[in-house]
DNA sequence: CTTGGATACTTTTTT
DNA sequence: AGTATCCAAG
C-alpha cells in the first residue's frame, strides 16, 4: 500500500531476465497437469499470446483451464504473478482458484492479481483516491447504507417514500453504475420515472458519497474508469504491468466490467474470457450477455475455443438440461456431450404442497444417507431465499444437519454491524452513516429531534456529523442532557482513537464496545437471542485479530461479507440457484417448479421474454449442478403470504424432453387426474393441484393441460391515496443572512427574541428576553 | 424521548 | 409469517 503509485520499476519486464527466454520455455518438459487436458482444454491453454474466449458449457472443465492456464503462464516464466490479472464475480470462485493454482504450481503464489472485480478495483482505487476526489480510507457502502442514504436524500429533497420507493432509486442507481454512466452521462429515455428527477437525484447522491468519502459497489468500478480516462499514466501502468488477463464467468460481466477490462487489456491484447452464454443469470444486475458476444469484434483476430465435453453429468441429466435451454431463442448455441454411463432419468415429482414438499425431499436424504452417501454431496437449490424456510423446519425435526449458504450472513446481523459502525466512526469521523446507527445505540436519549437539527446544521455547512456536533457542542443551542451525552461520546472517540495509535486493534475494539455500553446493553437484555448475540460480538473479535488493522478488516467485511463456513461438516447445503452457480453435488433437489415461483412472476413481468429466458437458464443452471441425480418438485398448492395458493406446474416441466424424465407417482395423499393424461406431442402433461377454478393467470402462460387455474390472489392492495405534506419547512438556509453586528436584535426559534451580546465566528451569543444567555449558531437567528 | 401495539408490506436473484 | 413503519400514550 506504502507504494508509491507511479513507481514502475518492479514492473518492467526487462527487470525480470528470466522472463521470456524461449531457449528456457522450450526446454521444459511438458508438466504433467497439462497431458491430462482434453484437446479443446488444452488448445484453450497453450494459446497465450493473444485474445482468447473460451465458451464453456456448464460442467466441461472451464475452471480447470482458468487454472492450468494461469500455472501454465507462471510455469513458463511468461510473467510474474504480479504481472497477471485473474478476476472472478464470487469470493468463493477466486478463493476457489487460488488454491487449485497453487496446488498446480507446488507452492503458495505470490502477488497474484486474483480476486474479484470489486476487490481488484478497491485495490486498485485505494491507491489513487485522491485523484477522484476521495481519501484513500474511504467507507465501502453496503445495501444497508446505501438504501438508507437515499431514503435521507428523499426526504431532505421534499419527495414522498411512498411515491419513490428508495428501493427504486437505488435500483436504478445502480443500473446506471453498473452501465459507467456517471451524472450527467444519464439517457433520456432513463429520466422518465421520479417525475424527472432520477438524474437530479443521482447527482446529488453521488455528490454525497464524495462528501461522506464513501463508495458504493458500483463506484469502484466507477471510480476505476474515471482514474483510467482521466489520467492516462495511470491507465499505461496497469496496461503494462497486466501482461495477462483472465476472466472468469465472462457473461455476467456489466458494461462498466467490460470497459474495465478493455482498458486494461489494450496494451498486451492477452485476455481470456471463459463464460457460458448459457449460464448468464445476473441480468437483472446489470450484466449484459451481449459482451460475450462482441467479443471478436472488441478483440479482432481473436480465438474462440468451445468446450462441449461435459464430464460431470450423466446422459440423462445432461439431455434434460440441453432440451430445455433448447427452448431459448437468444444463445449462441453448443452441444454438450458426454461418455459417462447413462444413470438415472431426472425425476420429476408433484406433491400436494410445501410441507409434503419438505417431508419428501427429507426422506430421500435419509434414504440416501442409509445408502452411505455424504450429505455433502446433496444440494437442495431453490428460487427465492425465502424457500429454504420450510426445508430447514423439516431438518430440524427429522435432525439431518443442513447449512444454509449464502443465507443470513454473520456480517449483516444487527450487533455485528452496529459493532462495525463504531469501528468505522472510529476510523473515519466523517463517515455519518454509521454514525447516525451508534450515536442511540445503546439508548442515550437522543431522539429525532436532535438529530434532525443536527442533520439541518451539517447539510447547511456541508460537513459531516461529527465535524457539525464539535462546533454545536460550544453553543446552547442542545439542551444540556443531550449536550452532555454528546460530549461525553465524542470524548469517548477522541480516547479510543488516541489508545487506536497504541494499542493493538482488538483490544481497542473490545474497549470501544465495553466502553460505549454495547456490551452492557445486551447483557440487560432479556430476550432469548441476547446471549448469542454477545457471542457474536466474541466472533466478531476473534475474526478481527485475523487482519492487520481495522482498516483491512472493514474492507473485507464490505467486500467479502461471508464467513467461511465450515465445509469439512457433513451437511446438506441449501441454497437459492444463483448461489450454486459454480457448484456441483451428487445429488440435486429442484423444489418448487410453479408458475409464478420458478418461472418467477416478477422477472416475466419486468423482462417479458428476455426474462423467462434468464429463468429458462436458471433452471439450466440447476439440473448441470447434478453428477448422479436431480429430482425435480412442484406443489399443487402453496402458501404465499400466509395464504394457501394453488399453483400450476412450471411451464420449464414440459420443455424436459420425455425420454429424460422419469415421473414419480405422488407420495402422500394427493393423486392428480392421473399424471399420464398426457397431450401427447412429448410434453409430458404434469397434473397439478386440487382446485378448480377458472380465471387467467397473471403470467399469461396456460399449461397444455390444466383445466383449471388457481385461486386468484387476494383483491389487490389498495393504493393508499394519503399523499404525504411536503414539507419543505426543511429546505436548507443557505448562510447569506446579513452579518449580525453586536446590539443587534434578533429572533431564534427556540429562545425567543434577544440582542446579541458578542460574535465569534458564526457562533453568537444572546441574552433573550426570556432565556438569558445563550450561545448560539448564526444560521439559526434571524433579523426581526 | 421511549415504549408498545397496530398496521402495512413483503419475496427474486448479489458484489 | 416476519418485518418495518406508524401512531398514541407514558
Amino acid at each position: 500500500m506504502s507504494a508509491d503509485p507511479f513507481d514502475l520499476s518492479g514492473f518492467e519486464p526487462e527487470n525480470q531476465p528470466a522472463l521470456n527466454d524461449p531457449a528456457a520455455a522450450a526446454a521444459l518438459p511438458p508438466p504433467d497437469w497439462l497431458v491430462r487436458l482434453n484437446e479443446a482444454q488444452g488448445e484453450a491453454v497453450n494459446h497465450l499470446e493473444g485474445p482468447l474466449l473460451v465458451l464453456a458449457g456448464a460442467g466441461t472443465g472451464k475452471t480447470r483451464v482458468l487454472v492450468s492456464r494461469l500455472a501454465h503462464i507462471l510455469y513458463r516464466r511468461l510473467a510474474w504473478p504480479s504481472q497477471i490479472l485473474a478476476v472472478t464475480f464470487t469470493n468463493k470462485a477466486a478463493r476457489e482458484m487460488r488454491e487449485r493454482v497453487e496446488k498446480l504450481v507446488g507452492n503458495a503464489v505470490e502477488g497474484l492479481w486474483l480476486g474479484t472485480f470489486h476487490g481488484i478495483c478497491n485495490r486498485i482505487l485505494r491507491r489513487h483516491a485522491e485523484l477522484v476526489g476521495l481519501k484513500p480510507n474511504f467507507t465501502i457502502l453496503d445495501d444497508d447504507d446505501q438504501l438508507r442514504l437515499i431514503k435521507q436524500l428523499i426526504e431532505a429533497e421534499g419527495l414522498d417514500e411512498k411515491q419513490l420507493p428508495p428501493r427504486l432509486l437505488k435500483g436504478q442507481f445502480d443500473r446506471w453504475k453498473d452501465r459507467g454512466l456517471k451524472p450527467g452521462k444519464t439517457p433520456e429515455s432513463d429520466s422518465g420515472f421520479a417525475e424527472g428527477k432520477g438524474p437530479h437525484l443521482y447527482r446529488l447522491y453521488c455528490e454525497r458519497l464524495l462528501q461522506l468519502n464513501a463508495c458504493d459497489f458500483g463506484d469502484l468500478l466507477l471510480h476505476n474508469l474515471t482514474l483510467f480516462s482521466e489520467h492516462e499514466q495511470i491507465l499505461q501502468k496497469y496496461q503494462h504491468q497486466f501482461r495477462y488477463i483472465l476472466v472468469d464467468e465472462y457473461q455476467d460481466t456489466n458494461v462498466a466490467q467490460y470497459l474495465w477490462l478493455r482498458l486494461l487489456a489494450q496494451k498486451h491484447k492477452n485476455i481470456c474470457c471463459v463464460g457460458d452464454d448459457d449460464q448468464s443469470i445476473y441480468g437483472w444486475r446489470g450484466a449484459e450477455v451481449g459482451n460475450i458476444l462482441r467479443f471478436e469484434t472488441d478483440f479482432p483476430g481473436a480465438k474462440i475455443v468451445r468446450l462441449e465435453r461435459n464430464y460431470r453429468s450423466t446422459p440423462h441429466i445432461l439431455g434434460a438440461a440441453s432440451g430445455l435451454i433448447a427452448h431459448n431463442e437468444s444463445r449462441l448455441g453448443k452441444t454438450l456431450w458426454t461418455d459417462l454411463n447413462e444413470g438415472d432419468k431426472v425425476l420429476v415429482q408433484g406433491v400436494w404442497d410445501g410441507d409434503e414438499e419438505a417431508r419428501m425431499v427429507g426422506d430421500e436424504i435419509e434414504t440416501l444417507e442409509r445408502e452411505k452417501v455424504s450429505l455433502n454431496q446433496m444440494a437442495i437449490l431453490v428460487r427465492a431465499g425465502h424457500q429454504t424456510r420450510a426445508f430447514e423446519e423439516r431438518f430440524l425435526t427429522i435432525g439431518v444437519k443442513y447449512r444454509v449458504v449464502g443465507g443470513l450472513r454473520f456480517y449483516e446481523r444487527r450487533e455485528i454491524r452496529d459493532a462495525i459502525a463504531y469501528f468505522r466512526v472510529l476510523m473515519q469521523p466523517d463517515d455519518d452513516l454509521a454514525f447516525e446507527r451508534i450515536v442511540n445505540t445503546p439508548k442515550r436519549g437522543l431522539g429525532e429531534s436532535t438529530m434532525q437539527m443536527l442533520h439541518k446544521l451539517a447539510r447547511g455547512g456541508g460537513r459531516s456529523l461529527t465535524a457539525t456536533l464539535h462546533e454545536l457542542l460550544q453553543t446552547d443551542e442542545i439542551k444540556p442532557k443531550q449536550r452532555n451525552t454528546l460530549r461525553k461520546l465524542m470524548d469517548d472517540f477522541d480516547r479510543w482513537r488516541r489508545q487506536a495509535t497504541e494499542l493493538p486493534h482488538t483490544e481497542v475494539a473490545e474497549i470501544v464496545l465495553e466502553e460505549s455500553g454495547y456490551i452492557q446493553m445486551w447483557q440487560d437484555d432479556k430476550s432469548p437471542e441476547a446471549p448469542g448475540r454477545l457471542e457474536n460480538l466474541k466472533e466478531l473479535i476473534s475474526a478481527l485479530s485475523d487482519f492487520e488493522n481495522f482498516a483491512g478488516f472493514l474492507d473485507h467485511v464490505a467486500l467479502v461479507m461471508d464467513t467461511e463456513n465450515s465445509e469439512d461438516a457433513e451437511m446438506v447445503s441449501l441454497m437459492t440457484l444463483h448461489g450454486a452457480k459454480g457448484l456441483e453435488f451428487d445429488y440435486i433437489f429442484l423444489p418448487g417448479w410453479e408458475e409464478e415461483l420458478f418461472p418467477s412472476r416478477r422477472s416475466l413481468e419486468n423482462n417479458g421474454t428476455a426474462g423467462l429466458e434468464e429463468e429458462r437458464r436458471l433452471a439450466y443452471v440447476g439440473l448441470t449442478r447434478a453428477r448422479k441425480r436431480a429430482h425435480i418438485s412442484f406443489a399443487a398448492n402453496r402458501r404465499i403470504y400466509n395464504q394457501w395458493t394453488s399453483a400450476i406446474p412450471s411451464r420449464f416441466l414440459d420443455e424436459l424432453p420425455r425420454e429424460h424424465v422419469d415421473q414419480r407417482a405422488q407420495t402422500g395423499v394427493y393423486r392428480g387426474a392421473q399424471g399420464l393424461a398426457s397431450s401427447g406431442l412429448g410434453s409430458l402433461g404434469y397434473i397439478g393441484g386440487g382446485f378448480s377454478e377458472t380465471g387467467a393467470r397473471g403470467s399469461g402462460y396456460q399449461g397444455t393441460n390444466w383445466d383449471f387455474t388457481p385461486r386468484q390472489k387476494q383483491g389487490g392492495t389498495t393504493i393508499d391515496g394519503r399523499s404525504r405534506r411536503i414539507r419543505d419547512e426543511d429546505v436548507t438556509r443557505t448562510s447569506d443572512d446579513a452579518a449580525f453586528s453586536v446590539g443587534d436584535r434578533i429572533f431564534h426559534d427556540k429562545f425567543g427574541y434577544g440582542r446579541i451580546r458578542a460574535i465569534d465566528g458564526d457562533k453568537l451569543t444572546i441574552s433573550f428576553e426570556k432565556a438569558g444567555e445563550k450561545r448560539v449558531i448564526a444560521r439559526f437567528v434571524t433579523k426581526p
